[in-house]
DNA sequence: GCAAAAGTGTTTCTCGTACACCCATGG
DNA sequence: CCATGGGTGTACGAGAAACACTTTTGC
């Protein structure tokens, strides 16, 4: 079977930057996770896992559809990123590719579940391996992204347990804009826009006192948000 | 002639919201650019300019070949906005379409000079016509877009000319951000950024004092930019 | 000389930042 | 009992915001 066109047509993909967070290591840098590829071009090689669209799918439906093929996620938070279209990105032809962002915490997705013949590992952001295709300018592209969103929307939410300490928020933003911030000032900050909800519960386990444990309220936001509420850190 | 692929394909556009601004007009607010379709579908319809990407051209070259094509527009400000991808977006069939954006000054590129066949003409944004396709959640997306950026880059300065006065950089922010601004506190603000230069120039002709004309010092917001340098307003 | 926009400083207040000690827990 | 992170308040300074009058120009 095949397909004929008037025009020729370039070919389309999905490719998604993965994020990930371990809150539970003490020194946890962010994580992207990559797919060892067994199929020329680029065999061998690390790349962002990915596809091509299908005729009947939305460019979000492949992208989750592809984040579940390779890695047996569901249900992450996922947004486009920016649309790759540069000539010789991809040596079998013409390919664009549509990068998504996807946020997930370690904790809740562990990967080994829907992983499929092909191998995924973490990498820590800072210690890449080569990548395929212009994954490297894909992954950069990202990374700028979600330095820049982290700081006027609540997105870091994404990267944590449901339920979460201020000390693992705190580390978490220290973590995405490698700085420091200020315990007291940051937990002041968070506070004043009662977007956390106080469960009750307390994270113990650990040789120190134990810490309240608190969830984003996120009916609350959406509210707040269209009344043109800026959250900013 | 006719080309020939294993699986189906989507066609690829690009679509152009070219933003307007006039500094010379009082109460000018921002202008859009739309074409009158001649053809079916959405015949006599009005759309955002764009047009089929070719196999051999960038993304970007094809945001800028449209661009010069339908409206004789060149060496404007141009930026990739998103890519949409509904399914029944275009009942043509299966139709992406990557957004760009465009920031032009309406006395800089005065429109009709390039203008072939199609009727384009300038649309202020709060009176917009119906749009074809999904050209109404691109105009959307843009303006969301262009009002988030200006606050923290100076791309305003794209939509003036190369020399202005303080008022009519004001004008403009005003225009774009929809509030007010305190004079004094505007000037302060940008003058502390050390970004404009005073040409010498007056703006005369009005029954009034005459206005510095101020250019952008863009070499230096390079510079500035590199070292982790923010604008914001 | 009049109408209209250009240009100019000071005060107030908000918010960001810096900073140090006691508390609770598990081992 | 000790090591480790949890939790808390205040003082200072920078920068945002409010605010009114004089100057220049074209007609």
């Amino acid at each position: 079977m095949s397909y004929t066109y008037k025009y020729p047509r370039p070919a389309l993909a999905v490719d998604c930057v993965i994020f990930g967070y371990d809150h539970r290591l003490e020194e946890s840098d962010l994580q992207i996770l990559l797919i060892e590829r067994k199929l020329v071009p680029f065999k061998g090689k690390w790349a962002l896992p990915g596809g091509f669209v299908q005729m009947n799918e939305t460019l979000d439906a492949a992208a989750v559809r592809e984040l579940k093929e390779e890695t047996g996620m569901e249900k992450v938070y996922i947004e486009q990123l920016y649309t790759f279209g540069a000539l010789d990105r991809d040596p079998r032809g013409r390919v664009l590719s549509v990068a998504y962002i996807a946020l997930v915490n370690l904790e809740k997705h562990n990967l080994k579940a829907g992983t499929d013949a092909e191998a995924a590992e973490w990498f820590s952001l800072n210690k890449l391996p080569a990548l395929a295709f212009d994954h490297k300018i894909i992954v950069k592209t990202a990374v700028e992204r979600l330095r820049g969103k982290v700081r006027y929307q609540p997105v870091g939410f994404e990267l944590l347990p449901d339920e979460f300490t201020f000390s693992e928020l705190q580390n978490l933003y220290e973590t995405v804009l490698e700085r420091t911030f200020d315990k007291r000032n940051f937990r002041k900050k968070i506070e004043s826009y009662g977007l956390l909800i106080d469960t009750g519960g307390m994270r113990r386990g650990k040789p120190n006192r134990a810490a309240k444990l608190y969830r984003f309220d996120s009916k609350r936001y959406k509210a707040l948000e269209k009344h043109g509420f800026m959250f900013e850190l």
